[in-house]
DNA sequence: ATCCATCAACTGGTATACACTTTTTGTCGG
DNA sequence: CCGACAAAAAGTGTATACCAGTTGATGGAT
């Protein structure tokens, strides 16, 4: 043989791995609220939709369940997890504490490559937000915005800290939506946190840049008030 | 009716799951040091070995990658992780920031059940120290020693920080004592340490906990001079 | 009518068989 | 003797079949 013949899938790149789109198809449900808190996964039913068989599915679940985005139980059908304000706060308070520390890190390691990358991100978020409205919007600084802190948890060089932050501390952008502010009252202050990060990084000061990292997160944790109970059965 | 006989394997209380099994004991292995950095991890040696076959195998392996004991890539055989130095600090570094989280949270929180658990626990470190020898006391000191730590993560009262430290922070105990010191030295200041932490949640002062905790964890951190170069090439 | 036992359908748990990739090993040419 | 190539061996990835436990409905007894 010789010659590469993929004699399958022929995706030449990377064809990747059942189990790798079971877990991204099934974790993008959640995260984007396709599915929400309490609904059922059935393993069948996710093969028969993803085009898998039953497996790669467990596969999945198992990790996500790991994630705690997905709870499983012995011989029970698993469902979406449920978060509660505590927990939102917990993950934020969490996210806070690590992130902070990873930006710490990050202000004497990342490189100006890093940096321009994440000056290139805040201005993509800014002119979009500013080109298109808020719907058209928001599925797209989701993604800018996970990226531009994923590069600050990279420059970290702390792998560990990397897969802490990146696994074990999301929370579905729906649960977010309702626990924190508006959309338009929060991301014109997160613009100005980013642009602070950014200078803080830049000015290579360790505890400006934890701190300004914290204020950034702590801004966006559910007022802990307990005011908001607003159970909108809508939709 | 229904009388309960569980027909098979015929443990009364609860069967563990043929996965639950063998991650344990692949765990208990890595971690104990039976197996080494590098040693390979063949599915069908494991299932033979444990006696279950390859599917709940893989479902371990992947607990295992996904904690960091176990290196997995596609195709290859998984191999059990490697640990350097830097990793050594980086773990408890990460430990230090986290649990000494969930001890400044535990010192407001915490049951006089748990607070005597932990008296309790510490008492017997002790007592098995002066009775047995060093080499008679080190697996049971282990099990005391995480069940204390564990103590603590619990009354923090924070499910995430709670599996976070017990699933992503853990060092073989082989690989802690290479890079740390001797035992001889650091259990004895550990029990100091441990009596410190304790006086600090009884006293239910966050900071002093959080402090003591932190002391105790950075003391036992690799001496960060780079002097420690040993490779040896022993077995 | 309500409650409880029982049973059947459903769902998850495990084992096994097959497909694809890597790794090893043996052979040939230099 | 060494390196490149090729075929066989070994190992992982996925699919499927079968077993075990749960769930929920059904029917009878109270």
């Amino acid at each position: 043989m010789t010659n590469e013949t993929t004699r399958d899938g022929a995706k030449d790149g990377a064809t990747q791995s059942a189990v790798e789109t079971a877990y991204h198809r099934i974790r993008h449900l959640i995260l984007t609220g396709e599915m929400r808190s309490g609904d059922k996964l059935l393993e069948n039913q996710l093969a028969a939709a993803i085009g898998v068989s039953r497996t790669p599915i467990r596969e999945a679940l198992n990790r996500l369940n790991a994630e705690g985005l997905v709870v499983l139980e012995r011989y029970r059908r698993g469902i979406v997890a449920d978060f509660s304000l505590d927990d939102a706060v917990e993950i934020f308070r969490l996210r806070a504490i690590l992130e902070g520390h990873a930006t710490s890190r990050a202000a004497t390691r990342i490189s100006q490559a890093d940096l321009r990358r994440l000056e290139e991100l805040e201005r993509l978020m800014e002119t979009q937000f500013e080109e298109l409205g808020w719907n058209e919007h928001l599925e797209g600084f989701d993604k800018l915005n996970g990226e531009f802190h994923a590069v600050i948890a990279a420059a970290a060089e702390s792998p560990r800290l990397e897969k802490i932050l990146a696994s074990s501390l999301e929370l579905p952008a729906s649960i977010f939506n309702r626990y924190s502010e508006p959309v338009e009252v929060r991301t014109r202050r997160t613009h100005a946190q980013h642009r602070e990060i950014l200078a803080a990084l830049k000015a290579r000061n360790p505890e400006w840049a934890q701190a300004a990292m914290n204020a950034h997160l702590f801004s966006l944790l559910p007022s802990a008030s307990g005011s908001l109970e607003h159970e909108d059965g809508a939709e």
